[in-house]
DNA sequence: GCCGTCGATGAAAACCTTTTCTTCTGCTCG
DNA sequence: CGAGCAGAAGAAAAGGTTTTCATCGACGGC
């Protein structure tokens, strides 16, 4: 280990100055443990008198309680644990704020954690949560769900359930009906139907839904909305063109620049996500083409960027802080014993300038 | 309240719904607590046939070791908590990834906290990390350095390095050289001095900085730089024109607007952050303006959408998620008792679109 | 053949706080 | 005036783990 000399690793060393403990301040203050305790603690009335003798002396002595010790006593905390993929990505960001201040609101403490996209590490946060006694663990993000993932998931929702905790999935299924765990999510297929509709309503019918990922609950139900959509303007379900664009950026902006190696084909593209519409208007400006003018683009979340886009972006308004801030709140006032249940947030379109007609039919 | 294990008495199948303990393990195991304890904690060299009997008990019964048991006894814990303003600013966000993904790398845990600019928020998260056992609290964010700053800080480093942690400021000074704080942060003012050179480079001989913020550490550095610069150019101190345009996209568009209105005399503008210059951009197309025909605008931070803004946005890029793993791996190589000390990360400039020579004189 | 040593393991202390159980004091009501 | 009672505060147990100290057996060197 190459940081075991430094003084960070075990403060044991430093017999000079020993913690300052509960005990001092008793003994400071002329009392028992017991009574500086119940001061200290807040949960007993203690005299006056008593009470101010024991906050002075705590003060005095520069008295910080022990949370490892109160937690060990108290069995558990109040602290809640959110798992985002990256807290970079913007989306992500803003539900792990509202996580923090909805917790920060209740007096609990919020733990932010990120996979970086990988499963194990998943799995060995919500072990290290289980550790460290945390109450809440909140799941965000959409999965590819196949038997592992239902495996796995249940298996979290068990122990931690075991052990007096509540899971919380934020934009993925529960494993199955019995499996105790809350779901807070967006309702994905009716923001992308009515999204899709938009640009339907614009007069565009060869619309190209990019950046799915393969098996991704989130993305999946995007689709299906997109899908639903065309089919209500009685296209043939072939008219639905899904490209598998990976996430982010980058992604985006690769995939839309071999599309438009290959054909042309579309009037409009439907980005599954704004970071990835972000990707596609560049790609789209280095092909020499024009957004609105020779393709509309449309995104989904409504990051607070989107606005700056060039051309500012029409997107789905998912509010993630609002997520967040649901999660905990639901996961609050849920009693323990109650099954799995679904919660679904709405959302709303927001217009901006990145959709327009679609040019006159280009002569072959 | 909600949280008193209400549920658990109906679980018939669980007769003892306790915590399975070490002691369980030990049982099943057929050794002493003090033997499963060497296994589990991993600290000791145990002879194969006993590891597996213990690790075989431990998996056998779902065993979870008590996170607060350990640190008591351990004093403390390994665990960074990093403080931001909120995590839904991108530099912010990169800060923290960078906190965290090289705490996550040294099997450390990370805890985010956000104060919302509150300088309160800052001293109820030191408290709160003093009683949580973090071995190491990072500060992140330019600050206004006055006499309050300087105890505060004072008192939060003494405090802290008096339980063998560590504090670490980021993007602020230490209050003193005798105050144990460690001290990591980009230069502000080289950074500054560069990118205005750039503009002076291009023709600009009227800048304007958008986006002090009074006293702000940061933001003044920036502000040093851009001065510095001009005087490198041989214009006189009066050009310099700085208007506080407060944090963040909204305080950027408000600013920009209301001076479009007042005057036209200026050719460019340097935002002091790439959010404020999302909102120049704005409102100077608001305005009917075009960047960089008509004005040019620089900003600073280089976060990932600067790409994506309209035009393109030349800025000075600054690794935030560099300077947060720098942040912690300084931390961790520098000894408990060393002095504070000061490192500064270099930053350069990132050429786009946003920047042309300045339009003809317009006649008056 | 004995002593010193080493390796493996067990017993128990220590970490710090909360909370239950007791004790003690002073007071009120009968 | 005494019994009971309430209020205040102390003693001690509990919570789960690590680590020191102690024990015990075996083994090699003399």
């Amino acid at each position: 280990m190459a940081y075991t000399a430094t003084g960070l690793e075990n403060r044991s060393d430093m017999a000079a100055n020993r913690r300052v403990t509960i005990r001092d301040v008793a003994e400071r203050a002329g009392v028992s443990v017991a009574t500086a305790s119940r001061v200290l603690s807040g949960n007993y009335a203690v005299p006056q008198a008593t009470r101010t003798r024991v906050l002075r002396a705590a003060q005095a002595l520069d008295y910080v309680a022990n949370a490892h010790a109160r937690a060990l006593v108290g069995g558990g905390r109040k602290m809640v644990a959110v798992l985002v993929r990256q807290v970079t990505s913007p989306f992500y960001a803003h539900v792990a704020e509202g996580v923090e201040a909805e917790a920060a609101a209740h007096g609990w403490l919020c733990l932010v954690g990120t996979t970086g996209g990988e499963p194990q590490r998943e799995l060995e946060f919500v072990q290290l949560m289980r550790e460290e006694g945390a109450r809440l663990v909140i799941l965000v993000g959409g999965v590819v769900e196949d038997d592992t993932y239902r495996g796995r998931v249940a298996q979290y929702a068990q122990a931690l359930n075991a052990s007096g905790a509540r899971l919380v999935l934020c934009g993925r299924p529960a494993p199955g009906p019995d499996i105790p765990a809350l779901v807070v999510e967006f309702d994905n297929e009716a923001g992308a139907r009515a999204i899709t509709g938009h640009l339907l309503s614009a007069g565009h019918r060869r619309i190209v839904f990019l950046g799915g990922l393969p098996g991704n609950t989130a993305l999946d139900a995007r689709v299906a909305g997109y899908r639903a959509a065309l089919a209500e303007h009685r296209l043939p379900p072939e008219a639905a063109h899904v490209i598998d664009s990976g996430l982010g950026r980058e992604g985006g902006e690769r995939a839309m620049a071999e599309l438009l190696k290959r054909r042309r084909d579309f009037t409009a593209v439907f980005a599954g996500d704004d970071m990835v519409a972000a990707g596609a208007l560049r790609a789209i400006a280095d092909a020499g083409l024009r957004v609105p003018d020779d393709i509309s683009v449309v995104g989904y979340n409504d990051i607070p960027l989107a606005a700056d886009f060039n051309p500012p972006l029409t997107t789905v308004r998912t509010p993630a802080e609002e997520l967040g801030r649901e999660a905990v709140r639901i996961a609050l006032r849920t009693p323990q014993d109650s099954p799995s249940s679904r919660h679904v947030l709405g959302t709303h379109i927001v217009v901006r300038e990145s959709v327009a007609a679609p040019p006159p039919e280009r002569t072959p």
